[in-house]
DNA sequence: CGTTCCTTTGAATCTTCTCAATAATGGTGG
DNA sequence: CCACCATTATTGAGAAGATTCAAAGGAACG
């Protein structure tokens, strides 16, 4: 397969790219991100709510960029407990992080558009272009960092800080951000198995930050009706 | 600065390096993991206990490699809270895992004796070495993979779980892993914060496990008398 | 030899979980 | 369009696990 070389790659400093809200690939003029190199490469696929993107265990043939929907990334050991490691919204990129195998299963929350790319022309071409390797470098150790605040998240906070932290990320997140309000579409349990805590707690805590008058509780999310309030209930991040 | 390049670098299969347990460096003659290109380039130093080696926040100047001694990596937010990332043995890595600036700090649980290699270097030699390239990689996903097993651990399991875990992870990278017994070089406290769980609790399960005849605690460590009993305490690893 | 830090152990408390029942939601087929 | 079913969410009461508070013993250090 011939692929295109080009000269002159600018090297982008470290931490230039933050996650793109609302994301829109940039045509072949302008490039502000090396990961636009990967675009003309990818398939379009849409994937069925619930349908397993890979599995644990799988070799890693392919990686992904959600254009649409949610994916979550799940762990499981032999007697049924999970722990979903993170949720992947719309301009994330998934499956980067794994060398032989996936160690974690992928799955769709809601039905999903996707970018796959085989990962051995990612590997390529990540060799060709400097910029593009650094900046696929730089992607596993924001997800290491963002790992190492979930650890925080799940050795030191207490049930309402969790669910408070977890609101405000997506929030931050999410693509389609302008009110204070948050799409959720994953369910209680999928968000207990994320946060450490039961379904139950999770439904506990979130209906008495909506009686707080914090959020409200609305059909398929919530909204943030006190960010002050929110914030000060999350128990504040690393450093 | 002249740095020597070498043709025909073997490129390792994915997860072919395992921990080397009782590290040695190899001579120069035989090459067996692609980290001993930068062996040369290090600056041996000696760390007291309880100093830092780098702080959160700071800039990432330098990376590591432990020769003798323990690391903690350590998180630490506004009201004090303090999740441990990793505990750090010889033969391990440390600082790789920061593009930018350092996020959590790391200090030294005994003295260390460490190589010292600038980020730049690294950098700059994993760009000419493709083995090395793709070996710094797959350490980071490592990390990355063993971040998600803490994540589990935190998440889902209970303290007694954690403590088998724990203990059973640590023997198994312990670098004179002979018999059963293996050292703790940090404090309950330290178990605590990187468990999630309180000094107390640790020291309970510990005692605990020592009454059941599972381990026999013994100074500045433990024995691991049962292997089949603290692995069944341990409730198991993802997939 | 005293001081400081670390560890152990006990008792009471509290947060979160478990079990249980009910309500709401969403999708399917008649 | 509506009834039915399965899934998901909410809420309550009691139980359990881990924490907090407290005290005392042990180890390490100058």
């Amino acid at each position: 397969m011939q692929i295109q070389t080009r000269m002159a790659d600018p090297l982008p400093a470290a931490g230039a790219y933050q996650r793109r809200p609302g994301f829109t690939p940039a045509g072949p003029g302008k490039r502000q991100d090396p990961l636009d190199i990967l675009e003309q490469f990818g398939t379009k696929l849409t994937i069925r709510r619930g349908q397993e993107l890979y599995a644990a265990g799988e070799v890693a043939v392919y990686c992904y960029r959600i254009l649409r929907g949610a994916v979550r990334t799940v762990g499981l050991n032999e007697d049924g407990r999970r722990q979903i490691a993170e949720f992947l919204l719309a301009g994330d990129l998934l499956g980067f992080d794994s060398l032989g195998t996936h160690h974690l299963s992928a799955e769709a929350l809601t039905e999903v558009l996707i970018l796959r790319y085989p990962r051995r022309l990612v590997d390529s071409l990540a060799e060709q272009h400097g910029s593009l390797a650094l900046r696929l470098r730089d992607l596993s150790l924001q997800k290491l960092r963002r790992a190492h605040e979930t650890m925080f998240l799940l050795g030191r906070k207490s049930a309402g800080e969790r669910i408070a932290t977890f609101l405000l990320d997506l929030a931050e997140r999410s693509p389609g951000r302008t009110s204070g309000s948050v799409e959720l579409p994953m369910t209680r349990g999928d968000i207990a198995d994320h946060l450490g805590l039961t379904i139950e707690t999770v439904s506990r805590t979130i209906a008495q930050l909506g009686r707080d008058g914090t959020i409200a509780v609305i059909k398929c999310g919530i909204e943030i009706r006190d960010r002050e309030a929110l914030t000060a209930h999350g128990g504040g991040t690393l450093h």
